[in-house]
DNA sequence: GCAAAAGTGTTCTCCCTACACCCATGA
DNA sequence: TCATGGGTGTAGGGAGAACACTTTTGC
């Protein structure tokens, strides 16, 4: 810590170094509440700087794949998820993100359905956290999360990116349940039911959910295609 | 062009290099129309690869200053612009951006006043050019440029942009021009006034356009915060 | 039967659209 | 006085909010 005057003529030096991280979130069932809320996992780090803290899964960018691809991979080796949904969050370059070294990290947000969600290892430094209830996290990290918070609130509200927080069959509450979930208030159930059957791509099936305590709700499926519902610029050059 | 299978090898060694462009819209006269149009500036690559093709404003990263800054500074350096409005706009990191190095470019999108624009130096170099009738620009900047141009689109449609691309007084149906432009298709100038004198953060003036050949309309002025207008994440990190 | 959530119907309001119409100026 | 765009009024339609109501299950 007071070798900090001397790393900032060192670091003048040098070039910044390049990062990914992802931020990644899931519907997870909440012991305290009824209600599913949102939930990312996190890696504690076993290194300074913030050694012992919880970070976003990232690293650096190997130089044969893009920046997707790279997301993909990380989020792959650190937690073992596969994401339905993967889209460039944001480019974070401040100068004092890590106070070690400059470091440029290209940030991406993940979707995650619940059956993988379940799949993924925790193990001793890598566990999962309730969106809403973090406290200090390793470097910008806790900034990062809220921007994505925000993206997930923006992109919900005008889109089709609820289905992939959900399995492949669904009842409309449970699509309901997400949207108050990620937007943090209730929503009238009949309103928001004829709304979404007035969307395409929202199949009615012969099915019913069973086991609850009450008139068994339909289950729907999501038929509009997933791989085109990433509205970055093409594919390419991402 | 023979040395490429080597370029490839030489490729993975060595890390990816960071350079930070810009995408500069400003709203000019056209001489063969009679309402304005969306332009933006663009430079003369000089040397390889792509000599002689237009390009974005750009450099590398310096070590010792934001993202945001050096994006500022670059566009200050190449055009003389100083933008009243700049964003983040995407990190491109595809493989095969560049055919000599891999490079990851961290793009901004800026929006200039008129009256910048017209004080902008252009010379044998640097070149103002109609937004959508570019031809094959250097690099993947073709497709950088057509998402910044749907980034602004979808900006102008909810937010206070348009004003970011007029001078300190404007009339009513300047700001509807600026949406024509920007959304290429005509407003209903009637509906459209409603809309903006409902909004606040537009207030009239006493003053009045002269020499047009009609009933002279009212000035206003816009006095939202510009500074408040950017909404990535805070301004800290960026 | 009762509770609880599924699912339907209805009304009210607000906003957007289209379009008719007057106003003030230059030529 | 005529052409042109500034500026106002108004009627119709569609989407969402609020809420009453019926249906179907478990207990």
């Amino acid at each position: 810590m007071n070798m900090s005057s001397a790393n900032v003529s060192e670091r003048a030096q040098q070039p910044p170094a390049l990062a990914i991280s992802t931020v990644i979130f899931a519907l997870r069932p909440d012991s305290e509440r009824t209600r599913p809320t949102l939930w990312l996992p996190l890696v504690r780090r076993t290194r300074q700087p913030f050694r012992d803290l919880w970070a976003l899964p990232g690293g650096p960018l190997s130089a044969t794949e893009s920046l997707q691809d790279a997301a993909a991979r990380n989020l792959q080796e650190t937690t073992g998820l596969q994401p339905s949904y993967l889209e460039q969050l944001y480019a974070f370059g401040g100068l004092d993100r890590s106070p070690s070294q400059r470091v440029v990290s290209i940030v991406y947000w993940a979707l995650v359905k619940p059956d993988e969600a379940a799949l993924a290892r925790e193990t001793e430094n890598v566990r999962w956290f309730r969106a809403d209830r973090l406290d200090k996290l390793a470097f910008d990290h806790n900034l990062i999360v809220d921007y994505g918070l925000w993206r997930l609130r923006n992109k919900v509200e005008y889109g089709s990116i609820a289905y992939d927080l959900l399995g492949d069959r669904f009842t409309l509450a449970q699509v309901r349940e997400v949207y108050e979930a990620v937007l943090g208030r209730t929503l009238d159930p009949a309103n928001f039911r004829r709304h979404l059957r007035a969307t395409p791509d929202i199949e009615a099936t012969d099915e019913y959910l069973q086991g609850v305590r009450h008139r068994p709700p339909r289950l729907y499926r999501y038929t509009g295609a997933a791989a085109q519902r990433n509205n970055g610029p093409l594919s390419q050059s991402g």
